[in-house]
DNA sequence: AGTGAAAAAATATAAGT
DNA sequence: ACTTATATTTTTTCACT
């Protein structure tokens, strides 16, 4: 992982559509070259894959709420995050320090739905307590690490 | 956008690399459809872009942090969202609902950056009070909106 | 909208430095 | 490691249904 990798990255995680040629222009280097540096980054997992970007907004998902979560005394907690993992609303699940224990991030299509989002921890005894923040506009998203953020 | 092209999408997100022929296989529409219709999700802004979903920890970001954050009273708050766009460790800033003005999501190499990170923030005069959750684990990551997750 | 065929472009491979 | 040249595959375009 030297410079050029870098840059190649960079450009790769604005556009991943660039052509080889056009990489290897921007940074100096052939097209073969750039394309087995970029052989290399995927098998060492530096790039886990090549992907889409998709507009929340147009997938009605226009919703983006943090919940966290005190999860009650007596849970399973690698079933709950076996659940996380399978739950087709949370995009993060993450352990945190501090006095909750999981916070969770979903996007949703309406405010309704993160009502039946809880519901359904609870159902699953997953939950003692819970609070629920509503991003109500983004300066920043994506939730990538971008071209200007590496 | 109807069934077909959300089956685009979800292979697309999930591996972008994909030629239009194996996608057309898997949908059931030929290679010259399944473009069309990939260049129509693009040109709607549906797909925003084509990326690389890259690995934190072998780019040195292994530390996931959320910082709450309420501005101070006189602070001016378009200026404080532009420098969270320009900001390089910033992934994600919401203005959000609750007792916080805003949430940031950032990734350093290690914690004590995220002290010099909120220095900078007090240095700008951007900030009133703060707290900070740190990440120990993911069991949900990634931030994509996800093939299982349309 | 979708298809199939042809053209254009991009990627992958291999031989040489 | 990188380059150039070649082979292969993919993408794009277009006339037609």
């Amino acid at each position: 992982m030297n410079s050029l990798d870098h840059q190649i990255i960079g450009l790769l995680s604005e556009d991943a559509k660039r052509s080889l040629a056009d990489i290897g222009q921007h940074v100096g280097l052939s097209p073969s070259s750039v394309n087995e540096r970029i052989r290399r980054l995927t098998e060492t997992g530096t790039i886990r894959r090549f992907t889409v970007d998709l507009d929340p907004g147009k997938l009605d998902r226009s919703t983006l709420a943090f919940v966290w979560i005190a999860l009650r005394d007596d849970a399973d907690e690698s079933a709950f995050r076996q659940y996380a993992v399978d739950h087709p609303l949370i995009l993060e699940c993450h352990h945190v320090t501090g006095s909750w224990s999981y916070l969770i991030k979903i996007r949703v299509g309406a405010i309704t739905e993160v009502e039946s989002f809880i519901s359904d921890l609870k159902a699953h005894r997953f939950l003692g307590r819970s609070e629920t923040v509503i991003a109500l506009s983004s300066a920043v998203d994506g939730g990538f690490l971008r071209k200007n953020r590496l």
